[in-house]
DNA sequence: GTTTATACATACATATACGAATGTAAACAC
DNA sequence: GTGTTTACATTCGTATATGTATGTATAAAC
C-alpha cells in the first residue's frame, strides 16, 4: 500500500513530528539522523523527505506546536482577563506554565529539547532571535500588568514596574532552565510552585 | 620534526583545547569533528588522539578551565571576605561574574558553548549533574550570606534567607542565559549590571 | 652511544549520513 | 476508466567521521 488519502498523509506527517521529538530527546537534535526519525515513526526516509525539506524544518514544526499556544495563554492570562488582582494574574500565568509542563508530556519534552538538547548554531539563529523576541513580548506584558498593580497601590512605592517585570522574567527563565535540568525533580520540579509564590511574596506590599 | 619536548607537547595540548573552543563556538559541539579541531589547531588528528581519548574529554578539559575558578571566586567573595555588608558581597559576586564575562573572551565563549552550543545527552549527563551540584553550592553560599544580612537587620522581617537565596540564584541563572543569547548586547548584555543592582534593591530593606 | 619511550603524522578499515533519483501503487480529477 | 498526481519506498552515489594501526624522527633515560 503506497498512496494514502490526504488524511492519512497528515497522520504520517504528525507521526514524524512525534517521532522526531522522541528521538531528539534521547539523542539530541544534532546527533539524530533522518533514519532514526524514520525508524521511530515506522516509515522510510523517503516519507520524511516528502513532508519536510530537512531536519531543521521538522524542528521548527515541532517548536510551533508549543510556542504559539504559549503566546495565546500569556495573552489570555495577562491581557484579556482583567477581573483578577494583577499580581494574582502574574502568579497564575507562571504557575500555569509550570502546571502545563507537569501535565503535558509533549510540552515538557519540547522544552527540554529546546533548552538542553539543541545547539544554536548559525543554522538555528532564527530560532534564537524568535526566543529573544518572545522574551521581549513577555517582559512587556509583565510590565503592563505590574503597572496595573502599581496603580492599584499593590506595590512598594520604590518598586518600578519595569524593574519588576525584568526581575520576574529572569527569575522565571532561570526557574524553567533548572526545572528542565532537574530530571530527578528533587531540587526544582516539585518546589516550582512554592518558588513562584515566594517570588511573588517578595514583591507584594 | 616529530618528537617534541615535554613543554612543547603541553603547548600543543593547550592549543588543541583553544582550537576546540573556537570551533565548538561556531559549529556546536556535536557537529565539530576531530578533523575540524585538528585543522584549527594546525595539527593532525593523530596529535589529538594522543592527548585526548575523544571529543568528550576535550570538552571536559575546556570546561574545567572556567568552572574551577568560578567556585574559587565565589568562595572568596561570599565566604572568606567578611569585611563588607553581606548584601554588597552578593552584589559584588554577581557583578564580578558579569565583568569576568565582559573582560575574558575565553570565559565568555566557554559559557556560550556550555549554554547554547552543547546537547546534554546521556554521554554528557555527568556534566549536567555537576552543574546541578554547583548550583546547590551557590544556593547554599547565598543563603549563608543572606542569613548574615538578616542578623544585621538588613532585610525585611518577612523575607526568609532561604527564599531570597533561591530567588537571587534563579534570577542570575536567567540573566546569564539571556546574557549569552543576547549577542547583539542591546537587550541584556549592557544592562546586566543595572539589572543586578535593581534586583538587590528589591531585597534591601 | 645505544636503547627506549614519546609525540606525533599517515594510512586504513569501517561505518554512517545525506540528498537525489527513480520506482510504484493507489487516490483523485475528469 | 483513463490520465495524472500524490504519497510514499527503494536504490544509488558521494561524502564524511571515527578509531585504530602503523610509521617515524627525536627527546630522554641509561
Amino acid at each position: 500500500m503506497v498512496r494514502k488519502t490526504k488524511e492519512d498523509a497528515e497522520l504520517t506527517r504528525k507521526s514524524i513530528i512525534i517521532a522526531a521529538r522522541e528521538v531528539f530527546l534521547i539523542r539530541g537534535v544534532s546527533r539524530t539522523t533522518m533514519e532514526h526519525i524514520a525508524t521511530q515513526a515506522g516509515v522510510t526516509r523517503g516519507a520524511i523527505y516528502w513532508h519536510f525539506k530537512n531536519k531543521t524544518e521538522i524542528f521548527q514544526a515541532m517548536r510551533e506546536q508549543v510556542f504559539l499556544p504559549l503566546i495565546d495563554r500569556m495573552d489570555d492570562t495577562l491581557l484579556v482577563d482583567n477581573s483578577q488582582n494583577p499580581l494574582v494574574q502574574i502568579e497564575n500565568f507562571l504557575c500555569g506554565t509550570i502546571k502545563l509542563l507537569d501535565n503535558s508530556l509533549e510540552t515538557r519534552q519540547i522544552y527540554e529539547i529546546m533548552m538542553i538538547k539543541c545547539e544554536y548554531v548559525i543554522e538555528f539563529s532564527i530560532v534564537l532571535q524568535e526566543i529573544l523576541l518572545t522574551c521581549s513580548g513577555i517582559e512587556e506584558k509583565l510590565r503592563f500588568t505590574y503597572e496595573k498593580a502599581k496603580e492599584q497601590g499593590l506595590l512598594y512605592p520604590s518598586h518600578e514596574p519595569a524593574q519588576l517585570a525584568i526581575d520576574t522574567q529572569l527569575f522565571f527563565i532561570g526557574l524553567l532552565h533548572m526545572w528542565v535540568k532537574d530530571s530527578d525533580g528533587n531540587h526544582f520540579r516539585n518546589r516550582a510552585i512554592k518558588l513562584i509564590k515566594a517570588h511573588m511574596s517578595l514583591i507584594i506590599r
